[in-house]
DNA sequence: CGACTGGCTTGCATTTAGCAAGTCTAGCCG
DNA sequence: CGGCTAGACTTGCTAAATGCAAGCCAGTCG
């Protein structure tokens, strides 16, 4: 495992590094915060192969950032991963490198930024602050994504798995 | 290059996370930004192989986050490694992995843990936001760290090189 | 009953990472 | 002046991790 053997250093920077640092865990758990739950989607929008996706998607139920549901789809069962509170508590990271990405690296064709919505006020604002437009906390609930190179739609934040469920 | 197919699609994160999210950059740029300069703080510091930290420092000045600067050491040509502005920005990243590894993740035995010290009041704070202590916006140069598991003494941020030096 | 789909596991081939050892430059020591 | 040392890397080789393709199994459709 490739960022592994971090995973319990005294740093917690080193510990988060460690999980969430892995090759594609961060771009799963990007996905799963924009509403993706099955194995399926996710190989379909990463282009992640199979085993490492499977792989990945078992450390992070073991991580306690994913939790596998099964449920019934026609009378078949079938798993979901769901985020728990700590993978919805991944956000702020995920902020924080969209910001930085839109800062310092550049996409290989222009294309529209992502922009983050605060469904309230309906304003744009800056990724993990106050919101831009009506200056009151962005709430999870009501912030939504917008991917220009995949829709114009704005995707609101997928909520976490309730204890109960 | 692990993580490096990804550093150029549309999205942010995925750039971000293609560059970032390769296995010990977040380590380095975490040391960096505590005043680690040289190679060989680095691999002291790290565990880190040399051919790796070499190849990573090599990709982390071609991506404009680290810039190397030859100095001399008492006649003699040696090298450090200075944060860019870029490099300075990935603060917030860091802080977000900071406050989510407190939160979610185990280190091995228990130490004492990071904190970060707004030295303008001497109070500690959560990592990334306004001061708890004085309210106001904790700056780069006022940002110390306590690593207590290798040292009570808090750690002010490096600056990052000026576009002069 | 055969095909199909979602969710995986297995088997290799290819990449990376990790370790050890070697290189090169340049002071410093006696 | 010859040997020694240190910093900053390369090079070679082994061990993991990744990627691709194929296979499997349960249930549902036609």
């Amino acid at each position: 495992m490739t960022t592994a053997p971090q995973v319990s250093v005294p740093c917690p920077i080193g510990r988060a590094a460690g999980l969430l640092g892995e090759r594609w865990t961060l771009l799963i758990l990007r996905n799963a915060n924009l509403g993706t739950t099955r194995f399926d989607a996710f190989r379909a929008e990463l282009g992640i192969a199979d085993n490492i996706l499977s792989n990945r998607l078992a450390r992070l139920v073991e991580a306690g950032v994913l939790v596998r549901v099964p449920y019934h789809d026609g009378g078949r069962a079938r798993q979901e991963y769901r985020l728990t509170t700590a993978g919805a508590e991944v956000l702020p990271v995920l902020h924080a490198l969209a910001v930085w990405g839109e800062e310092h690296t550049k996409p290989a064709e222009p294309t529209g930024s992502m922009q983050v919505i605060h469904q309230r006020c309906g304003q744009v604002t800056t990724p993990g602050k106050v919101c831009d437009g009506c200056g009151e906390l962005v709430r999870r609930e009501e912030e939504a994504w917008v991917r220009p190179w995949l829709s114009p739609d704005p995707i609101i934040l997928a909520s976490p798995a309730t204890a109960g469920t």
